[in-house]
DNA sequence: GTGAAAGCGCTAACAA
DNA sequence: TTGTTAGCGCTTTCAC
């Protein structure tokens, strides 16, 4: 509306104008103020002053326009409102700050389609590469689409054995083999998990995997060769392919490899019985509490509980707080994730510590790193975590 | 390395492409697909099948060029780990996306310098409009600037006085009187409020406001004139500048204004000394179970405490735990904050709850209405708390 | 070392 | 309704 004058005051400057007060061309301007060619140090300067004199700003748009980089990455995550991903944000945002990037958020909540959507829309909005953290580690036909498309991909916290990119996760089995070893050392033989998995895959583990998180009453008894069976049916599936539907477990859930940590710590222990105290909801739509409930109600209910993650944690204490149980005196628990409440309220939790902001920083190195040109191998970061032992393990109550 | 190649699979499709599929010119090509102007409806199916065969997405770079719009928000808050944000963050994101448009995130802990840098990096990437939770109440001048060159900003969380742009806020006063209410009407006298506010503030109350937060001696008596002042100080200080360094007392923050709620219960209910169990500690510099510790080790200790946020609960709940009290037999506590823990964990605690995602989804839509064109008056928008009585609250102890 | 000119992909006047 | 013509602000050959 008063554009049109053209009078001084408002329209931001551009390089002509600079060029103008400078007495030099547009070109030498702009390889003046992007710092490239060749510039003698006179119009050099002369253009730095001319350009601060005018508070002239670069339009980034027109920029990237040109070089096709936008200096955005784009976050793709499940729910920032989840302390795990909340951390793992911070991190993200923080390295790609401090390496002048900038980053565009999307949550998914666990949903392929809104993952799909939120890809098409940072594409769309040109960002030069993308972290995701993906809701379904089989339906990634639109990220093996995009990374094909020359935009640089790096999966975080889960990995898709159908994709070809890098990925920064933690070592989930490890991970909880080690929370379980803890729990036996204490003591413990009666030892349960309790985890939420997305709902896709709590459609595949009823036939012949004896997942299943329904029934308290002590259901299937041991279900040893079919978790061999399904390890073996994934670790050789062709490393390439982009969606296998028929992968008859998607092993790379975070929640799944947690669960054959545990149980691969039982047997180690010479307990062959996984699936009694193993309780693997389906998330939105099964309460944690509620599957402690049940698992407590059990004729011989476990003595120690090893959650997955810190609000199944919540569950875990609130349905044990219902039934008048005192952590640890008659339940240990330990869960994944270093929450600040896990470290204040008492007892404070024993809990697996995920470097959650080492995450975001890891994977965003990485991206930039692809950005910048490299092309070697796909590269799969495992970081390290932590057992940090608190006051919620104790030895199993007498009874 | 590989642009040069002019075979169809790799390089985009873009409106020439379109327009020579379609048979129709670029423009109406162009109409079509931006859905502006008159296309006949013949022409436009054929746009639309071209566009389809050629998988045409839409250059929203170039697009921006020419329109000056991006459909990206910018959204610069504190702390992104810090429950309270990262419920507003996702409010920010679901209400942004919901009406086309993306947003890029900053953190920045509070630093008014890092959110000034913050502030233009977001101006230089061209956003419709910036949502900030400003570190500083006073030192807005980037945000006046911004405003001024005709970016809509909404204030989020504090308003500052000096900026007429909107704001979205919760009445931070009232709600902090109506908790310390529900605690006097529990029958406790010795009310306490733990807060942590902006570093810059605390340097500014030493002197003859009484609210400094050292000490456990029950340093100086009562403070009220001196309170008395600093309101009407800043209530009648011009509405229109900027930065007003001499101002007394920052009495946008909320913590601020939470003490403030919290002194005016008390004198409502005939306790003149509001400075004895005050604790205002410093961001970053003082650790809130301590300053609850030494509140706990006064000669009278409080019967009931306020936190001003969630993280200040769990300092307080240690500290209570260290000292033996159980809660609420011996001390209760009130905190702002619903989290996932005061939720589950016992005792539940009893919160003032903020409606967390709606103050993101509301800051949007005020943002969306400015970035489209609205030129009312600086809205102020309050949205109300809800007191959740849980059972942290009991009556204060005997004796 | 510097300038002229071309063009990124798109929209917006203006004619026709 | 449609096509033609200009650019948006910038980078980038390519001569000079």
């Amino acid at each position: 509306m008063t554009t049109n004058r053209r009078s001084r005051p408002s329209r931001p400057a551009t390089i002509p104008d600079v060029a103008r007060e400078a007495g030099v061309s547009r070109s030498t301007a702009s390889r003046a103020l992007a710092d490239y060619g060749s510039v003698s140090p006179a119009a050099r300067e002369r253009v730095r002053a001319a350009a601060e004199k005018l508070g002239y700003r670069a339009n980034q748009l027109a920029r990237s326009m040109i070089t096709g980089r936008t200096h955005t990455l784009g976050a793709v995550i499940a729910d920032i409102q989840n302390p795990f991903f909340a951390g793992v944000t911070r991190g993200i945002t923080d390295a790609a700050r401090a390496a002048g990037y900038q980053v565009l958020l999307a949550n998914t909540d666990e949903d392929p389609a809104a993952e799909r959507a939120a890809v098409k829309m940072l594409r769309d909005k040109h960002v030069d590469g993308l972290i995701v953290a993906p809701a379904s580690t089989t339906d990634t036909g639109h990220l093996a689409a995009v990374h094909a498309a020359g935009c640089p991909v790096v999966l975080l916290d889960r990995d898709a054995p159908g994709l070809r990119t890098d990925s920064v996760t933690i070592d989930n089995r490890g991970a909880a083999r080690d929370a379980v070893r803890r729990l036996l050392a204490a003591g413990h033989r009666r030892i349960a998990l309790v985890g939420l998995v997305g709902d896709e895959d709590s459609d595949l583990d009823a036939p012949g995997d004896g997942l299943g998180g329904n029934g308290n009453s002590g259901s299937g008894g041991d279900d040893t060769d079919s978790t061999g069976d399904a390890h073996g049916a994934t670790a050789d599936g062709a490393p390439t392919a982009t969606t296998a539907p028929t992968a008859p477990i998607d092993r790379g859930s975070t929640g799944l490899e947690r669960i054959e940590g545990y149980r691969l710590a039982l047997r180690a222990a010479g307990i062959e019985d996984t699936g009694t105290y193993l309780r693997k909801g389906a998330f939105h739509r099964q309460d944690p509490a509620d599957l402690t409930a049940g698992l407590l109600a059990l004729p011989e209910p476990p003595t120690a509980v090893l959650a997955t993650d810190s609000l199944i944690a919540l569950g875990v204490l609130s349905a044990a707080r219902d039934r008048g149980l005192r952590v640890p005196e008659d339940l240990s628990v330990v869960t994944f994730d270093d929450t600040d409440w896990a470290r204040a309220l008492r007892p404070r939790l024993s809990v697996v510590a995920q470097p959650v902001q080492e995450l975001g920083a890891t994977a965003v190195r990485a991206l930039i790193s692809r950005i910048e040109g490299s092309t070697h191998e796909p590269e799969h970061t495992t970081l390290p975590t932590e057992f940090i032992d608190r006051e919620s393990i104790a030895p199993p109550p007498p009874a």
